[in-house]
DNA sequence: CCCGCATCGGACACCCTGTCCGAACTCACG
DNA sequence: CGTGAGTTCGGACAGGGTGTCCGATGCGGG
């Protein structure tokens, strides 16, 4: 077996990008019309490929809308680091994280629509979706926690139990975005990610 | 025309019966492995009917889907409902709320998955599976709207635009359920309650 | 020029939905 | 007891989706 390296990664980059192709259609259809009303027929027509081809990319449809998961959280990622990295502060770290995951929101409501379908069938058939929504929640955790802890030790953070913290901080985030992701004229992200960082950190309290 | 009244009503009692007969095997079925995992056939089979039986009861699946739904509704609405005055303090009604949606997310933690998924496919073909759904969230909403208006008027609430921290308050609680549905081996419901209730009132701040 | 490879397009078996209808059963009424 | 209205059953049916398979076609590199 020969090295023959140029040519076969030529082929490899071939591959991702048709894969990326057909991934691109699903998740504009997924998004605007639901994952269960939209058939393999379609996107494949739509991305102008034959049924029988996606099915030499994908599985499945199940795969299929894995990998669409699999493109938004990387994105997703992308999009917060960048900012991550820009203040250090804990409460402005909160509030860039926020507004970073509600630009994204915008960018593709549909898209995260799609997400939150999804989180319902993790809970279900158990299929390996819920497997890439895991790993999205892991990660904004993560931030979330070293965030928190920052906070703690510098002495603007109330000091409780951090998981429980994490938790309450994050299901804070997770509501509103879901609310976002279906409202139809949402306000700037900006000014919504500042009222809920601000209730984040203090709540109802006068 | 006669009367017949006696005769009439109690076909309708008859019919209200079976009717609930295949509605609590569907929201079984539908929690236990999602609603699009679960056949007519199966549902028609557990309940011990025909299939072209359930057709006479509902019209289609998502029918079907949205009677399961109007169901939790109602139970949830009765629990809720229970507690409610038993307390005029805000910050207690808002702990008994919330440990009122714990609970019945407790007692069928399935049926709560199935009202996450469904809740992602209002955004898709539109049904009315969406109008439910809307249903219960308006209903509780108001609930905290109330409490919250109270809360204010009295001074231990923070006077902010009421419409926002209705929002953010249920935002906090759709989330909070939303892992719980999701969680293997939950904590005590009041003890999560008064966490969540506490972090709605004071947030992080020290 | 020819081989390998991706793609095509269509046939296939299977499953699910929603509709329909004739047959059987139940029950109240005359 | 017989009759008729209403209900249920079971199965047939069309339509549409999924996932598999395979022969045909086209293209690019050696």
């Amino acid at each position: 077996m020969p090295p023959r390296k140029s040519t076969d990664d030529l082929k490899e980059v071939i591959r991702d990008f048709r894969r990326d192709q057909v991934i691109d259609v699903a998740r504009r259809l997924f998004g605007e019309r639901g994952t269960t009303e939209v058939s393999m027929d379609e996107i494949a027509a739509e991305a102008g490929v034959a049924r029988s081809t996606v099915y030499v990319y994908f599985a499945n449809r199940d795969e299929l809308l894995r990998a669409c998961l699999k493109g938004m959280h990387n994105q997703l990622l992308d999009d917060i680091a960048e900012s991550w990295e820009q203040d250090a502060e804990p409460a402005h770290r909160l509030e860039r994280l926020i507004k970073g995951m509600l630009q994204r929101i915008d960018a593709d409501p549909a898209f995260f629509r799609l997400a939150l379908m999804a989180q319902g069938s993790v809970s279900q058939g158990g299929e390996a979706v819920g497997t890439e929504l895991a790993l999205i929640s892991l990660n904004i955790a993560r931030l979330i926690a070293d965030l928190y802890a920052d906070g703690v030790a510098q002495g603007s953070f109330r000091d409780v139990d951090p998981d429980k913290a994490t938790s309450l901080i994050g299901q804070q985030i997770y509501g509103a975005m879901s609310v976002r992701a279906g409202e139809p004229l949402p306000e700037p992200p900006a000014m919504v990610a500042a009222e809920v960082c601000a209730f984040i950190l203090h709540g109802l309290s006068t």
